[in-house]
DNA sequence: TTAGAATTCTCATAAAAAGAGATTCTTGGC
DNA sequence: GCCAAGAATCTCTTTTTATGAGAATTCTAA
């Protein structure tokens, strides 16, 4: 669990780069990890000469070019992005509102694309921002139809905070609020993450099964009818659907195409009897 | 000079993730790396929790949440970046124009912002886009600033390819043709990289003296005077001189708050689950 | 439940990181 | 353009630690 390779440890120089220190010069990178001179310089030489981090002329090193070209190619080979960036602007055509496609990553929901119709929230729900696990329509519009085995321990790591949220004080009354949750087919939030912001978030499916995503709608609570959010709430729903239904058919695109793929050949090593 | 460690061999798995071929099997990735069963796996489980990668649910692995996080990173912290935005703002709202801001990896060029005022080639100038070195007003904006002992062998390794852009046979005749382009303080190309598209270019510095990036607008030839040309030279130089300044002030004022920097103690190690 | 596959474990072997200090390469100052 | 101060890399031995074959385990889907 604890990682002590090195492999952990060259990742580890990624994680000291935060919002608050962007820049570290040696001396600083040593101080803060611990390794050697000569060490810590092989380390940073590997991830500069794969780009992850970039030398400054002054002194210090910093993130490097990959970092966005990997994010470029996950953001244009991202079916999820690329089917889902056409509903998420008709969503914020119809109302005054910003509109989100939020990826269940497994033990994290990240934003991976943004349109807004609202001059102001635009900046806080930009891409790659992280959501909250434990609050809100998103995360809810998720959890909802996880199943059991990966449903529970969430839950109970986070009951404190979904008790606030008043889903519920124990297990199973979290459990039903969810169940609650996915017999409506989406969930709705009513100031849980900024307050006097409405959150309204559907599911969408990878093979049918299990959650990856959400599609949400924030809009400011105060000019918003209980017809216009029954309106929203709909069509969230129904974009999440046309999502999923869209990405099942690439599935099966790709698998037709798939001839291509050489034929994986069992090689078993069967003695003879 | 090739990378044999195990650092090298870690990174070397993201590498064979390209548009593509952006999911990959274990099975795969064993008969492309060449790594065995649990070395592989080992690596994959590093790059997993550190969430570089992500398995699919089916079987396979893709490019993960920790590749989106970095990105917003690095553009919610790059001085250039937002200090830039305003500029390519402006630059569209004056042209029917795509503005670009494309930074100098020392190794690369990346397109680091855009922004369009024309609905069609929006898309090929999106943020990750890697410019080519040899080609375009973008990379003669920086590369004629660059000092001789950097521009020298950068030409030399590029010099058929210029040949062919008449920026000259000789590495004398480049040199020339880059000393004119730092006379007019910005380069203009004519279908260099995309054919009918007239590409302008001034570069940003860091500290004075090392070009870091430069502003680009270009626009296609057909629907363009002279005399916007001009213009559009003129206010290329001026917003790129413009954002030169803003981060040499920007540069100052960390300076004088950087008493607020704690000392960096020992802390221990934690493990993120 | 039970195959079947996917992932992780065990452990002896051997490779390859680590670290101290010397050395070379860069930078900035004059 | 030269020199000094600092940054980055190299050398080389010790010891850590990664490696891989195969086995055991866990997961997944029927």
């Amino acid at each position: 669990m604890t990682g002590t390779g090195s492999a952990e440890r060259i990742l580890a120089i990624l994680d000291v780069f935060t919002e608050d220190h962007l820049e570290w010069t040696t001396e600083e990178l040593m101080a803060r990890l611990g390794y050697s001179r000569p060490t810590l310089y092989r380390y940073l030489k590997a991830l500069r000469e794969a780009g992850f981090l970039t030398s400054l002329p002054g002194a210090g090193f910093t993130l490097g070019p990959r970092v966005v070209e990997l994010d470029y190619l996950l953001r244009k080979s991202d079916p999820l992005v690329s089917t889902g960036q056409k509903h998420l602007e008709a969503l914020i055509d119809a109302y005054p509102c910003s509109a989100l496609l939020v990826r269940w990553y497994g033990a994290k929901l990240l934003c991976v694309a943004s349109e807004s119709s609202t001059p102001n929230p635009l900046s806080s729900y930009a891409r790659g921002r992280a959501m909250p696990l434990a609050r809100g329509a998103i995360s809810r519009a998720i959890m909802a139809w996880l199943p059991r085995r990966q449903l529970e321990p969430l839950i109970l790591a986070n009951l404190d905070e979904m008790k606030q949220m008043g889903l519920g004080s124990t297990l199973d009354e979290v459990l039903e609020a969810m169940r609650l949750v996915r017999r409506a087919g989406a969930a709705v939030a009513h100031g849980e993450v900024t307050p006097g912001v409405i959150g309204t978030a559907a599911p969408v499916f990878d093979a049918g099964q299990s959650p990856i995503a959400a599609v949400t709608v924030t809009i400011a609570g105060r000019e918003v009818t209980p017809e216009t959010l029954n309106s929203i709430e709909r069509d969230v729903k129904t974009r999440a659907a046309a999502i999923t239904k869209a990405l099942a058919e690439r599935r099966v695109e790709a698998r037709e195409s798939a001839g291509d793929f050489a034929p994986i050949e069992f090689e078993l090593e069967r003695k003879s009897s």
